[in-house]
DNA sequence: CTGGAACGGAATGCTTCGTTCCGAACTGTA
DNA sequence: TACAGTTCGGAACGAAGCATTCCGTTCCAG
């Protein structure tokens, strides 16, 4: 009953067969329904992460010591993707491809809501602040870049990302699927009012640095 | 000390003096305060909007018999506002600006976040199902008049308009006042992407009717 | 066979929140 | 001035939700 909970979730198998190797696979399973539930709902039951799972809530403590935990792993490992797709995209020799393709495969990745919308609901580490600093300068960096193409309309600014990416993140409907494609639309809605072209000037005073997300300051 | 309280929030006087204009005083004040509360956040405990409106909780219950009919309230209160915003932009001849003007009153008078997000936390009136068909046929009307102007890029479709509106939402700082000056500038952004210019097109199919707001039914 | 790893899920204790209730403050009236 | 009715503040109550613990069971390695 166990074994069948877990292989039914299309997991892939591990060489190690038995209850060790079940065992395993679970850490996979419930990193997997974890991502997902907290997702959906930053603030949903561990039960309901159980529940997904297919597992029992003890499967989930005896890998977590706290749900606290749980989250600060799932927001670091959001975290580390976007560090990733930064770096990625900064192989890419077309600036303009490089900010707007990175854009595309975080939102796709749905890294925002796992990032942001997860801080704030655990002390944050040390290691997660550099981190996040480390993510700030890449995609800085590939602001700056992209600017340099001159195809950046003048009074955008690098915060305007994380605000960009806000927007997407509040698409939401029920099937994932369909949530995905509705939010490479309106990204590239953004992106065209990103993009100089009108020369009209956007209203306001720009975002500034730590405006939106004032959380990551660790202890 | 009941009548100094209310008076600090700044509420235009009544006629009425002593008690009962204390307590006609006090009917606004309460609403303020549970539209600014539940705008912060649809789940906020009622003591929270009492304390806001710094009456005690048992003011609340002598004017509405439950949290569900406050909410029902102010919801359909935003719906009536939305109407009538896009009632007053039908009056404007230049199509495009009247589109565009009243989606950047919506989203000065943050009436998304009423509506939308406070339905499904009370069982709707069937008035409020009728309203709801009718600011979706007023937004339709705006955005028809608006196509005929050219202006609008061709794959866009009305209920882009919905969704602009949720991306906006979004946006929220501490600072209300902020918060307003940010959305305009995302709904700029959003706008000058809705405006034919380059002639890419939007990827994926367009959302659909009834897509994000599967709430009004009545009953 | 057996000790222990891994587990399922009920039980526990705490917190939050909607709602009720009661005594007090106040006002208009007689 | 005394009274009846309105309005109010806030403690008390009861239900619900949830993180965490605990215990009995299953299964495998040695």
């Amino acid at each position: 009953m166990i074994r069948s909970s877990a292989n039914l979730q299309g997991m892939p198998e591990t060489a190690l067969p038995g209850r060790r190797g079940q065992a395993a696979r679970n850490n996979l399973v419930i990193l997997d329904a974890a991502r997902h539930v907290f997702l959906a709902d930053p603030k949903a039951p561990i039960s309901q992460v159980a529940e997904r799972a297919g597992v029992g809530i003890s499967a989930l403590y005896r890998r977590y010591p706290s749900k606290e935990q749980l989250l600060s792993r799932l927001c670091h490992e959001g975290l580390r993707t976007y560090i990733a797709e930064a770096e990625a995209a900064d192989e890419e020799p077309d600036a303009w491809k490089a900010l707007t393709g990175f854009l595309e495969r975080v939102v796709a990745a749905d890294v925002h809501s796992l990032t942001v919308h997860l801080a704030g609901t655990f002390t944050p580490t040390e290691e997660m602040g550099a981190d996040a600093r480390r993510a700030n300068e890449l995609s800085a960096g590939l602001f700056a870049r992209a600017r340099g193409t001159g195809r950046l309309r003048e009074d955008a600014v690098t915060e305007d990302i994380g605000m960009i990416l806000e927007c997407c993140a509040a698409i939401r409907v029920d099937d994932p699927e369909r949530t995905a494609q509705l939010r490479r639309r309106y990204l590239a809605m953004l992106i065209e009012g990103l993009e100089s072209g009108k020369d009209r000037a956007l209203p306001g005073p720009p975002p500034r640095p730590g405006e939106m997300n004032g959380r990551w300051r660790p202890s």
